[in-house]
DNA sequence: GTGTGGCAGTTAG
DNA sequence: CTAACTGCCACAC
């Protein structure tokens, strides 16, 4: 799969954390470096135990974290009530650095979209210079590192909603989220 | 509504 | 290297 070779992040924040945290009906699995840099986000726990596999790949141990030490827990409760509409987080993530340029380019291009909205994976392919590769944008979406931050869920099919790596019903919970304002 | 062939990037072997 | 996957899409019936 993807991602095999993660780089140790430059700063020396030995110190992972593993959270599983539940805002309301949605839970989700967050890894953070060193005090409060969120490294990875998912809703698919598949994902999580995999990244934290792939930090002990490269001598890193992680830790677990309870989740009201959980440092961004008002951001996320905001967003979830829909008071928040823009993460206060700076991307930082050795997950994101060893993606290959393409999924960083697909990446960035998530990152742009404004809440509420949503494009398709045709759209997006385009907009990043590479028409036609829609089918390739779905695969980067699913190797995003960083859900919700990285906003992967207002990337929809042409027809359908498309997939999700946390089951559709996440991804649509999401939207109607967003819709509400 | 459904079938189908082609698509680009990535991974597995 | 080839083969085999995907969070796809356009165009046919």
């Amino acid at each position: 799969m993807i991602m095999d070779k993660v780089t140790a992040p430059q700063q020396n924040s030995q110190n992972f954390t593993s959270f599983t945290c539940r805002y309301g009906l949605i839970s989700f699995y967050c890894m953070v470096a060193g005090k409060d840099n969120i490294i990875y986000l998912t809703f698919a726990q598949k994902k999580h135990k995999r990244a934290i596999r792939l930090l002990g790949d490269i001598k890193q141990t992680v830790q677990k974290g309870k989740h009201e030490d959980f440092p961004f827990s008002p951001d996320f409760q905001d967003y979830f009530t829909g008071k928040l509409t823009r993460f206060p987080i700076k991307i930082q993530s050795p997950f994101i650095s060893s993606g290959t340029d393409f999924q960083k380019k697909v990446w960035q291009g998530i990152a742009k979209i404004p809440y509420g909205q949503t494009v398709t994976y045709g759209d997006l392919a385009r907009s990043i210079g590479k028409p036609g590769s829609a089918r390739a944008v779905g695969s980067a979406c699913g190797a995003n590192p960083l859900a919700l931050i990285i906003p992967c869920h207002r990337v929809v099919g042409a027809q359908g909603l498309g997939g999700f790596a946390g089951g559709v019903a996440i991804k649509k919970k999401l939207l109607q989220l967003e819709e509400k304002c």
